[in-house]
DNA sequence: CTGAAAGCGCTTACAG
DNA sequence: CTGAAAGCGCTTACAG
């Protein structure tokens, strides 16, 4: 047959064997049935099923202005796989998920170039975006220049308008200091990611710190040390140098907790019958080791859904009110915490705090 | 001004206050040299840089019928998360890297469906893609409908020329069969996700059950059970109730190993005193966990690269040959090996196993 | 309810 | 080396 080497079927293709112009197939296919007689929408559909029309999202992105891409900006500055980190992975794909069904498409990019960021944004048309982790410093010039609805995650701008799902991060310090001081925990150590890079973390332990004191238990500057997933004989050795023996730690990521826990039982040092660890997050692998680690929980799921209802309702909406949620924390006793001079095997099923009721799920 | 409210610059903007054809910029954006006089392409690049042109990536696309994207296709009947899996979300981050790196963008998309599979292809223009997983089903009809490169991973597919990166499968069932073995296991277990739906696992239960033989260890079929990350439970339930006891287990995924090793230990049954287990892929968990995963190992940063690299190749060169790279494994002896009667305090340490060169990394 | 026409921002032969 | 023109496949006012 007359068939070329090109045997996509366009919009005009369904037009013509239709009989009725482009602008009707247009109507159509984006449902604007009201400007479509019945009889002929159901012929146009008919023809659009038995060829396999699919639409072309360039042709439909440029005349639209619109391209159905959200773009899923996780901050990194080196260049590193960022789906390693348990944390991100889930929290992308519960976003691309999520996406995917509302006939959306995720695409994760990861920069830490402001710049980087405008241009991607504008060369794919993008129509809303999401944070991973902290932008703070551009967020209002971005925002100005872009124009489409951004949402931000665990962000802790002081920039008013600005739509943001994140958790409670000083209650989660809280609960973790109360969990540890509950169980008669005294010497304590905290680690977090990096010098407490981020506002986060800063929260975490703030409310840790503060926890702390109201129970009379200090957390000196020096028993406050950086986390790394990689380095947990770093961690371990820090923990171990310390003058005084510490007896429970609190560790702002569940991985680096981990790290931790590894590092500390080659050394002989054993959880939590030596030392007791809490972690935050609850990643998957929390609950799949030995002993199972106790940690401050965040609704990763719930956090997507969030993230992705705010930005529909801006996509749809784009004067919508700005909104900045923020989600409850719960810690979750499990096996990695002692009481201090009781069994350790009664761990985690002792102690006053497990009686709190924001403890029991 | 007479600025209007979209004030984006586009590639006409350039070629007027260039005073020069949007073809003769359309040059320098492309990097043709030849094409244009030293001096207007340095003009041109000034303007481009001060005025910040960004180009359309749906009009380059439409008028190309190039659209710089890869669609990494993961295979899921049900609706999940599939990036809380360590090995897909690994193997995905490494492909998005690298990916990025080239000016390509990887678009994530999970599905089952050949159809919406193709459709996806066509309305995004998409360049070439990487599949994760097994699609031996219809890939032959998608080549043909697609004509754009096609790797795959892991597949075991018929058809002769297709691109595909895997591994070898059945030398990794080898290696934990001769771990197993040489420890002085003879009574042996096997777990694989799904009733070993995938050749993957038909493959490194072959091996598996092949070498055990050479060694006058039988697998009967009903020491082989299905293993699932989230069931950790039902799988130590399989393996208690066999008549006889068991000492030795692979488990073809390390995160359903994991999951295993939980269990047992919560019923009391410890890993690798009373059961020694041997998991696949060796993901960072694998080492984090006590004691530490004695693993089959796959280079999921090379694999990514090799997958990344092909793709590259017939991109530039759609004529090029097919390729189908089977990477090595190599088993990794950590602690969840023990040899039967001996201190298990020594496990991984002894054995005759450990001095076979294949397995000293 | 329907269609003709212009336009989205680029690239690609084709002349010169 | 350079430019005018057509075209990629769609959507969107605008008339009717």
């Amino acid at each position: 047959m007359g068939k070329r080497r090109n045997t996509t079927v366009t919009l005009k293709d369904i037009a013509e064997k239709a009989g009725v112009s482009k602008a009707t197939v247009s109507n159509v296919i984006n449902g604007n049935r009201q400007k479509v007689s019945e009889q002929k929408a159901h012929a146009i559909q008919r023809l659009i099923d038995t060829l396999g029309y699919v639409p072309n999202h360039s042709a439909r992105s440029l005349s639209n202005r619109s391209s159905k891409i959200i773009s899923l900006i996780v901050h990194t500055d080196r260049d590193r796989n960022v789906l390693e980190d348990p944390y991100t992975a889930a929290f992308a794909g519960a976003l691309l998920q999520l996406l995917q069904q509302r006939d959306y498409f995720g695409m994760i990019r990861c920069t830490s170039g402001y710049n980087d960021i405008l241009k991607n944004l504008r060369s794919w048309n993008v129509d809303g975006v999401i944070f991973f982790g902290t932008f703070d410093k551009d967020i209002r010039d971005m925002q100005e220049r872009a124009d489409i609805p951004f949402v931000f995650t665990d962000s802790y701008s002081s920039v008013r308008r600005i739509n943001n799902v994140g958790i409670d991060d000083f209650k989660g310090g809280m609960l973790a200091a109360e969990h540890l001081a509950g169980h008669g925990h005294r010497q304590i150590a905290f680690f977090a990611p990096n010098p407490v890079s981020s506002e986060v973390d800063a929260q975490r332990k703030e409310g840790f710190a503060y926890a702390l004191s109201k129970h009379g238990v200090a957390l000196p500057e020096r028993n406050c040390f950086m986390a790394s997933a990689s380095q947990g004989d770093a961690m371990a050795e820090s923990l171990l140098s310390l003058p005084e023996k510490v007896t429970g730690v609190f560790v702002t990521a569940d991985i680096c907790a981990i790290a931790l826990i590894e590092a500390l039982e080659r050394r002989g040092v054993k959880v939590p019958k030596d030392v007791s660890v809490i972690g935050f997050d609850d990643i998957p692998a929390s609950r799949l080791i030995t002993p199972k680690l106790t940690t401050v929980q965040q609704d990763i799921p719930l956090k997507a859904r969030y993230a992705v209802d705010i930005l529909m309702r801006h996509l749809k909406e784009p004067a919508a009110p700005t909104e900045n949620v923020i989600l409850d924390v719960t810690l979750i006793p499990r096996g990695s915490v002692a009481s201090i001079n009781h069994n350790p095997d009664a761990a985690g099923e002792t102690g006053p705090f497990d009686t709190n009721p924001s403890l029991s799920r």
